[in-house]
DNA sequence: CCTACCGATCGGTAGG
DNA sequence: CCTACCGATCGGTAGG
């Protein structure tokens, strides 16, 4: 009948067996996305899963642990992405342009848990919420350990304020968790080089120079 | 005894009696601000203000009415700010500046409203929703006019993705809710300013002309 | 993973 | 603005 060797019974390559571990997880966070910590039960979750509310509780310990589980998760992700970057010896411009790359694109393959990171946090309880402010504060650090490379090096202004130029860069980098579409025309890479530029040209026209012709 | 034309036993200037109703908005937003919208219990709110739980119903007609208040009147004054500066006869890169300033001086003397309207407008039921998915895109529109009004002018860069560099701008007025802090040493004047700088000049160091020394 | 249940708390109302 | 209460729902557990 069927080709015998076509692996009909083999899940698709891009859908791995997921643990249910794993799966309340990717379920938590697009309800936690979508809802919002507090207004998404345990049962809307169960739900989505074909499973009664305290059946959850078989493989997770509670609701919290859920939450930490996507903030830890989302912050291990912009960790790995930026501070491989810290040493390599590129100049400073360059170095944003990628940095800004992987910041994008962490935030734009992960639009769920970005989401649930930068807005559920402050949720969390005392500890978990300590290690989120500290993380926050090493990340503000590689931009403005970057920021000041460039200006001793002579690649960016002398007179750029670290901590506001800093700022600026965070902003665009975050800020794209609430307008980017994972399904849309612009590549992470896109914003990532659209923003680059604007941001280090400028979005001023260059004074005309008194042409030579 | 006491100067009878001292006006000892009217409000301070700063302390004008305001109406319950003004008082419930007020700690709404701020418990809305800090512990999110549904983590507020209608009890909370009462116990800031010193009464029961039933008896905010007196005032007001249900929790969602003091969402939709809030982020109804944060809308309001973005709108009030920014559309003023619609027709004023400005060049680009100065009306930037101008409508910059206004955007973040409204973020930052309305810090936790503006927590209220970025963090819990999802939770709005549909018709509150839609609105306020319109005016977001109404802002938008603003910024992009206002780009392009610059790249007609030849003030702005003439290959900026127009798209882009709205979006670039209200990363930086907006995301400025999570870090700005109102006592600080920074005016919400010095954050424009610099911001407007940033972005219209660039970090990037001007390449040195051959001086003509 | 289910059934059945726990105490606690929720937004909101009735009647005063 | 309070007392007393409503039905609904919450996170979580016991026992299987």
């Amino acid at each position: 009948m069927t080709d015998p060797a076509a692996p009909t019974d083999i899940p698709a390559a891009d859908l791995p067996a997921k643990s249910r571990r794993e799966q309340i997880h990717d379920v938590a966070s697009r309800l936690f996305s979508e809802r919002g910590y507090h207004a998404t039960s345990m049962r809307d979750l169960a739900g989505e899963l074909g499973m009664q509310g305290g059946s959850l509780y078989a493989h997770i310990s509670g609701k919290e642990d859920l939450l930490i589980e996507i903030v830890n998760r989302a912050a291990r992700q912009f960790d790995a992405a930026l501070f491989t970057l810290r040493d390599v010896p590129l100049a400073a411009d360059q170095k944003l342009r990628e940095a800004m790359q992987r910041h994008i694109r962490v935030v734009a393959d992960n639009m769920e848990s970005a989401t649930v990171f930068f807005h559920e946090w402050k949720h969390l309880s005392p500890g978990a919420y300590a290690q989120v402010t500290n993380w926050r504060d090493t990340i503000d650090a590689f931009y403005r350990d970057l920021v000041m490379q460039g200006i001793r090096e002579g690649v960016f202004r002398a007179d750029l304020d670290v901590k506001m130029a800093a700022n600026l860069i965070l902003s665009a980098v975050n800020w794209a968790y609430t307008w980017y579409r994972p399904g849309g025309n612009l590549t992470p890479r896109d914003v990532a080089e659209g923003y680059a530029d604007m941001l280090l040209l400028g979005l001023r026209a260059p004074v005309p120079q008194e042409a030579s012709s």
